[in-house]
DNA sequence: TGCGGACCATGACAGCTGTCATGGGCGGGG
DNA sequence: CCCCGCCCATGACAGCTGTCATGGTCCGCA
């Protein structure tokens, strides 16, 4: 039996979902969280084999009132940092970024599924997850893979990346020793390379790509 | 036995409302869509007494291969063209913006609500809409209601639905028969109003109020 | 009648953005 | 060895954006 908890903040989805997994004889849905520290709060509480883990959730307040991590894969990196193998934890999307699927990865998540995926493949995910395996959707592996590798220099991921964090011209200058020409500079070559138009659709696009 | 159709391009979410609908014994799911073409395929080809409806859809292609509806707002819109009171129509959404909100009720759609509202509300609400009763989510009627009347006058808000539509100040002035300057004058007047930076934000504010 | 307050219109101004031309440094291939 | 290409850096330039000060019209009110 695989003990699990949903955390997804759309209700109806997480109801949904709760009862088509109660349909499989070798699944027990243990606890729901409708926000990021509720999640954490649920796995401390019930221990659960596999957690799955909606990206877009609101923060919530913990238990001790402060506010909870910004979005689902912060909950996959805080309940990782002390290097516990449990529990095992599907990253759910609504959007399939190749972005999101890096950043899940990284935190040491052991899936990534895409909401628009049919339900018997979660529900094959969940499985092969229990038995330690890793599985990503194949429809977003293959866009993450056929996405490449940034075609970005290095100080152009580094002043996209300051450009990211809603810092000006000017203060990405100061920030890394730069004249303010040059940052601009570095960016208009990135729009190019991107084909976006300005420095913000840049950013998301590189954001997107998980280039940053 | 009331039957129904269910239209989301989310197919785990599709799936488990479906699932959860079946629960219910006087309901009968008797088709789904996954994008907006299918959804007026299957309203045509079903007949169903209520139609559950995703704002955020993909257009998909119709049976004659043109492209479909671009959200779930505009199949509302097409189904009630002819003035057929049937199907009824629930729009449901993910994000409760005021905006959603006012453009379904225009197009004669029965219900609104959002994806966290608990399930039975949604079940509540099949149930009114099939007496034909009207439904809003409780939660963003109200939140419509205190988020009030446009601030906009008459020419900010001619100059920023223009806007929104992509024009660039020069294309805008052209349009209005106004100086590029008034142009620029209104939407710096409108984005004082809304409290924001930026003519995108400004657009992005009055949408998401229902102010366009 | 006069006055104050809206909405509208316009041009001038400063600030920021993206592009360009230019040049220095570094490494691989002829 | 030299040369070419790539990355990095810089300042100059034009275009666009938002704000401001100014002035016109219209309407309600004393």
């Amino acid at each position: 039996m695989i003990r699990l908890a949903v955390a997804d903040d759309q209700s109806i989805l997480r109801s949904g979902l709760v009862a088509l997994l109660r349909l499989e004889t070798d699944l027990e849905v243990v606890g729901e969280a409708a926000d990021a520290a509720a999640a954490l709060d649920v796995v401390a509480d019930t221990d659960p084999d596999v957690l799955l883990l909606d990206v877009q959730m609101p923060p919530g307040t913990g238990a001790d009132g402060r506010p909870g991590p910004q979005d689902g894969i912060e909950v996959a990196r805080r309940l990782r940092a002390d290097g516990a193998a449990r529990p095992r934890i599907i990253v759910l999307t609504t959007f399939g970024r190749a972005g999101y699927l890096r950043r899940t990865m990284e935190t040491g998540a052991e899936g990534f599924m895409v909401k628009d995926a049919p339900v018997e493949r979660l529900v094959d995910a969940i499985r092969r997850v229990q038995q330690g395996l890793r599985v990503v959707d194949p429809d977003l592996a293959a866009q993450s893979l056929s996405v490449g590798p940034s075609p970005l220099t290095a100080k152009e991921t580094e002043v996209l990346r300051a450009a990211a964090d809603g810092a000006g011209t000017s203060q990405i200058a100061a920030t890394l020793f730069l004249s303010e020409g040059t940052v601009r500079n570095h960016i208009s070559s990135a729009i190019g390379k991107l084909g976006v138009a300005g420095r913000a659709e840049a950013v998301r696009r590189a954001t997107d790509n998980g280039w940053l």
